[in-house]
RNA sequence: GCGCACGUAGCUCAGUGGAUAGAGCGCUACCCUGCGGAGGUAGAGGUCGCAGGUUCAAGUCCUGCCGUGCGUACCA
C-alpha cells in the first residue's frame, strides 16, 4: 500500500538523519501516516516530529525539516513540506498518480486486495433461532457479516461463513407442540396452541406445509402429544425459509451447523463438560451443574445443567465454541449478535479462557437495534407475526441492493433507523440510487465512445493533469486502505460512505473534464482523440474501484438504470 | 443497584489523539437541457450532554455526574 511505501521514507528520513550526526540517536517510534482533513496539508501527514521531540530535545519544527532534508528520492513522492506545530507533510507525485490508472486497470477485480494470509477466520452471522422467521434486525446482522466476511477474504483471509442452527432444547419443544396444535386445527380438531406457544400466522403456514406434503401422516389419537420427528421436520421447514430470505438479500454460507450434533453420541458437548471439569471450572450446587466462572474473573458462575437434567443454552454455547477453537482450530473466530446479547459476551469469553483457548481471537460484535419508518412514523407491526418486521417484507419492498446500503450505513454501535420511503425514492436523494446511478453513466459513457469507435485502447495516462482527474484518482487509491481498515477495526459502515464519495468524486470530474467531443446549441467541445483515449481509460478505472466497493458490499452495479418516465415529477 | 453501549447541525448520522469538526436530507441562492441534469456549485445552520483530569495536541483517552437504550434467568 502507498501508504506504507511513504511510512518507510519518512523513517529512513530519520534514520539518515541520525546516521550523518543531524538528529541525536534516540530509539524511533513507529512511522505512522494519517490522512489530513485539509488538501492543503498534502495526502499523508507525519507527525514524527512531535513524537521525537521529548527524546532528542529541540523545536518539532526544526525536526521536521531534518526530516524532510533526508527524505530518499522516490518516484512517489511529489512536495515534502514542513508545517507547524511540526508536520511533516507528503503529497504523491502527479505523475505517479495518472499510472496508478493503468495499475488498477491490470489489477481489475482484484483492485484494492491483498495476497493471501495465513490465517483461517470463522465468522458466524444471523443464527436466529429456527422457530420463527428472520425479522429486519436479523437482516441487519447478516448484511454485517456478509461484508466482513467479503471484505476479510478481499484482505487474504480465509474465511468460513456459518449459521448456528438453534435445533435443540427447551424453545424446540414449546415449537413443535405449537406447531402439532396448528397442524392438528387444518384437520378441524378443537386444539388451543400452548399458552407459552408462538402465536404467529407462520406456523399455519408451516402447518400447511406439512398437509400439503403428506396430508394426515403426522396425525394422532386427540390428546396424544405429537409423534417423533413431527417437530424436526417443521424446523427443517423454518431453516429453508430462512435459507430463502437470506438468499434474497445475496447472503449464502459455507456451514449451517446444527447445535443438535453436538448432542449426537460421544460428540462436542461430553468432550467439552469433560475438558471444563478436567480443568476444575465445573461445580455442583443447588441441585445443578455450574460453571465455575468467578474462578476467571466473572461476577458470578453460570448454570450448565439445571437441576431437571436439561442442559443450558450456555452450555451449547460452550459445546459450540469447544468446537471452534479446540476442534477446528480457527485463528480467529467472529460472532455477529444483537446488542440484546450482550450480557452474554463476557461469561462466553470467560468459557473460552477455561477451555484453554484464547479469549482474544474471539471477536463478539454486537450490533443494535434496528427500527423501521414509513412517513416519518415507526412501523411496529407485522400483520404476520405480531411484534416484528419480518426481513422478507423489507426486501420485498424495497429490494435487496436498498436493504444490504442501509443496512451498512450506520455503525453497529448506534441504533439504525430504516426509512422505507427513502430507500424507495428513485433519486439522489437515496444514497444507494446516487451510487448505482454513477457506476451506470460510466457504463453508458464507455458504450457511447465504443459507438463512436472510440475505446481505452492505447491511452496515455500521462495526459491525466486536470485537477478534477488527479482528485478522481487519489479517491481510488483510498480503497485499499479503507478495505484494510474494515478487516482490521471490523467496522464496514465505512464502505457505503466511501462509495457515495468515489461517486461524488466521478461527477465532479465529469462536470469538469469533457470525456468526448460534443457539439451543442451553445458550445462545441472538441476534445482530441488521444485525450479521449487516456479519459476513457481514467472511467474505466473508476467503474473497477466503484463495481469492486460494491460488490463488496454485496450490491449491484447495475449497467444501466430504468429511465424515468418524463413529467412524472410529484412523489406518488 | 450493577454491567455494556450511546449522547456531534433542525432531522438521520460520519469523524484511525493532530492543523479551520464533516456528509446526506431539509432550507436559501445559482449553472438551464447538457459526452445520461437521476448531475454540479455556493450559503445559512455547532457551547461535539455537563464538569474535571491526562497530553505539545482531546469530539476522540481517564474519572464523576445527567439523559437514553439494552442487559442483569436453572429463557434462547
Amino acid at each position: 500500500m502507498i501508504r506504507d511505501t511513504l511510512a518507510q521514507l519518512v523513517r529512513q528520513a530519520a534514520i539518515d538523519a541520525m546516521a550523518a550526526g543531524v538528529l541525536p540517536d534516540v530509539p524511533l517510534p513507529d512511522v505512522t501516516l494519517e490522512r489530513p482533513r485539509q488538501p492543503e496539508h498534502g495526502d499523508y501527514a507525519s507527525n514524527l516530529a512531535m513524537r521525537l521531540v521529548r527524546a532528542t530535545g529541540g523545536k518539532p519544527v526544526e525536526i521536521a525539516q531534518k526530516l524532510r532534508a533526508h527524505l530518499p528520492p522516490s518516484p512517489v513522492l511529489g512536495e515534502a513540506t514542513v508545517a507547524p506545530p511540526g508536520f511533516l507533510n507528503l503529497r504523491l507525485s502527479e505523475s505517479w498518480l495518472a499510472g496508478q490508472v493503468d495499475d488498477i486497470l491490470a489489477q481489475g477485480t482484484a483492485f484494492a486486495g491483498q495476497p493471501p494470509a495465513n490465517e483461517r477466520v470463522q465468522i458466524e452471522f444471523v443464527s436466529a433461532n429456527p422457530t420463527g422467521p428472520l425479522t429486519v434486525g436479523n437482516g441487519r446482522g447478516a448484511v454485517i457479516g456478509s461484508t466482513l466476511a467479503a471484505v476479510m477474504e478481499a484482505c487474504g483471509r480465509t474465511v468460513q461463513r456459518e449459521y448456528y442452527v438453534n435445533d435443540a432444547g427447551t424453545q424446540i419443544e414449546v415449537f413443535t407442540r405449537t406447531l402439532y396444535a396448528r397442524y392438528q386445527q387444518l384437520f378441524g380438531r378443537e386444539v388451543e396452541i400452548p399458552a407459552d406457544g408462538y402465536p404467529g400466522e407462520y406456523m399455519v403456514d408451516v402447518a400447511q406445509t406439512m398437509r400439503a406434503a403428506e396430508g394426515e401422516r403426522w396425525l394422532r389419537p386427540p390428546g396424544e402429544p405429537a409423534p417423533e420427528g413431527f417437530g424436526e421436520l417443521g424446523i427443517d421447514i423454518m431453516v429453508e425459509g430462512i435459507r430463502r430470505d437470506l438468499v434474497a438479500l445475496g447472503v449464502t454460507y459455507d456451514v449451517w451447523f446444527r447445535e443438535r450434533s453436538l448432542y449426537a453420541g460421544e460428540g462436542r458437548y461430553e468432550q467439552a463438560m469433560a475438558r471444563l471439569r478436567e480443568r476444575g471450572y465445573v461445580a455442583e450446587k443447588e441441585g445443578a451443574v455450574w460453571f465455575t466462572s468467578t474462578d476467571v474473573g466473572e461476577d458470578k458462575d453460570n448454570v450448565l445443567v439445571r437441576s431437571t437434567g436439561a442442559p443450558t443454552y450456555f452450555a451449547s454455547d460452550i459445546a459450540y465454541h469447544y468446537d471452534k477453537f479446540i476442534e477446528r482450530g480457527f485463528d480467529r473466530v467472529i460472532d455477529v449478535w444483537g446488542a440484546d446479547h450482550h450480557g452474554h459476551v463476557s461469561r462466553l469469553k470467560a468459557a473460552v479462557q477455561a477451555l484453554g483457548g484464547d479469549p482474544e481471537m474471539l471477536t463478539v460484535l454486537l450490533y443494535q437495534l434496528v427500527t423501521v419508518r414509513r412517513g416519518g412514523e415507526v412501523v411496529r407491526l407485522s400483520k404476520r407475526a405480531g411484534e416484528i418486521i419480518l426481513l422478507r417484507d423489507l426486501i420485498d419492498e424495497v429490494g435487496a441492493d436498498a436493504c444490504r446500503f442501509f443496512f451498512l450505513q450506520r455503525s453497529a454501535d448506534s441504533t439504525l433507523d430504516f426509512d422505507i420511503d427513502l430507500a424507495k425514492t428513485q433519486s439522489d436523494k437515496n444514497p444507494v440510487f446516487y451510487v448505482q446511478y454513477a457506476h451506470a453513466r460510466i457504463c453508458a459513457i464507455l458504450s457511447r465512445a465504443a459507438e463512436r469507435g472510440l475505446t481505452q485502447d492505447g491511452g496515455d495516462v500521462a495526459l491525466l493533469t486536470h485537477p478534477a482527474e488527479l482528485a478522481l484518482i487519489r479517491k481510488m487509491l483510498v480503497l485499499p486502505e479503507l478495505l484494510d481498515q474494515v478487516s482490521r477495526t471490523l467496522e464496514p459502515h465505512h464502505l457505503p460512505y466511501y462509495a457515495a464519495d468515489l461517486a461524488t468524486a466521478f461527477h465532479a470530474f465529469y462536470h469538469d473534464v469533457p470525456v468526448l467531443s460534443r457539439s451543442g446549441k451553445k458550445v462545441t467541445v472538441d476534445v482530441p482523440a488521444s485525450l479521449s483515449r487516456a479519459r476513457l481509460k481514467l472511467v474505466a478505472a473508476t467503474r473497477v474501484a466503484l463495481a469492486r466497493t460494491l460488490h463488496l458490499m454485496g450490491v449491484s452495479a447495475p449497467e444501466q438504470m430504468a429511465r424515468r418516465e418524463d413529467g412524472d415529477e410529484d412523489d406518488e
